[in-house]
DNA sequence: AGCTATTCATAAGT
DNA sequence: TACTTATGAATAGCT
């Protein structure tokens, strides 16, 4: 540079170091400006201060578009490198990579700016199962509850119908009685109507509690 | 530069164009490294040739961690330097952006390389939202099976109780003609049981669909 | 790929 | 912060 040539280490003074970072960082993103005109390439520069502060660039759309870009080329590149074994570690990080790629993608389209951006069939039926595989778990859990409510009035209807057929038993034994015992209205207090079972007996089990959702009807062992 | 000045547009010799590509990426690169070291600034490159091949510096660490930090400076710039109108594109666009963003550090989180990375408390409450809105869209579909099978059974149990009441004062009549009626055996032809219900009258609303998932109990109106 | 004339970028000073 | 200027760096065209 001018006046003395820089040494390639970092600028002690914080002023001369601020001033730098200025002109250079400019004269960085002018360079890639012209590089991208002239020679029809597409760069994405992101430029933290010491301090923190965020500077960047992208000559073509959003820099967005191009980190999209950057992770598929680079998902890409390790395809195809790689041989498939002792890539434990990193293979992990690919397989969690494209799906985060995955998932984003099909997050833009399910928001529907698609105008730029379309997935491919086997995209989709990647994302498909993806998904299917994570809602399965969130589900679960919500499931059960139903599940636990349509127990309960399984059990319910199993023991409603039991005590109707009781019921319809009861009035063709009483019918019967009205046809065939005659003149026996006298015994009515000696206990002849022992084989009927009281009214009580019946009732208990129709006493059903109003809010289904507190009932547990897994002691019934409803097969679901 | 050398040999004339350079004009800031396309090169359409190929062979020119390929050349100065080299060059000048390498002195692109070249410079962000010198930035980096004299300033102490984390500079991330992108670089795709026309041809689509890419290239790419990470003055620290790597290009993922640099692209994670651009999203979340990016995020509180926006929040920081908007106003509130005029921006319904691009704002559409940046809570897209905020939401991929949100669900790729969710999922990383979830898939278990959370050495890297920390979700904050309110990370994790916008992401655990954002499902919420989300599952619910995916889980109403399934849901309302499981809904009408519920409705349907409720639909079966006020059936069955209603015939159960009506059973019990069928037994309670027929207890009472027993008691009262005497010697009206002779009678049993005439009509006198015309306010007890035909035992047909009762059953026909319990014979219920062994499939109960084929029943639709919506007509019942059940609330649910 | 190397070379060199030339333009460009920029460090230090104002 | 902006301008100036001396000087080192980058590079276009050529081989």
């Amino acid at each position: 540079m001018a006046r003395g040539r820089v040494q390639l280490r970092r600028i002690e003074n914080p002023v001369h170091r601020q001033v730098t970072f200025c002109k250079r960082r400019a004269g960085l993103l002018k360079k890639a400006r012209e590089l991208s005109v002239l020679c029809d390439a597409d760069i994405g520069i992101i430029v933290f201060s010491a301090d923190g502060k965020l500077y960047d660039l992208a000559t073509t759309g959003t820099m967005q578009e191009l980190i999209e870009r950057y992770k598929s080329a680079s998902e890409g590149m390790q395809a195809d490198g790689c041989g498939d074994q002792r890539m434990d570690p990193k293979q992990e990080a690919m397989v969690l990579k494209q799906e985060i790629n995955l998932l984003q993608k099909g997050l833009r389209y399910i928001y529907g700016n698609r105008a730029n951006e379309y997935m491919t069939v086997e995209e989709m039926n990647a994302l498909e199962t993806y998904l299917e595989i994570w809602m399965y778990n969130i589900r679960s859990a919500k499931m059960q509850i139903m599940i636990q409510e349509i127990q309960a009035l399984k059990s319910k209807e199993g023991m409603l119908k039991a005590a109707n057929e009781i019921l319809q038993e009861k009035i063709l034994v009483e019918q019967n009685s009205l046809i065939n015992v005659g003149m026996m209205v006298a015994d009515q207090q000696n206990g002849h109507f022992s084989t009927v079972p009281l009214i009580e007996e019946i009732t208990n089990p129709l006493t059903i509690l109003s809010g289904y959702s507190t009932c547990r009807g897994s002691e019934m062992g409803y097969s679901f």
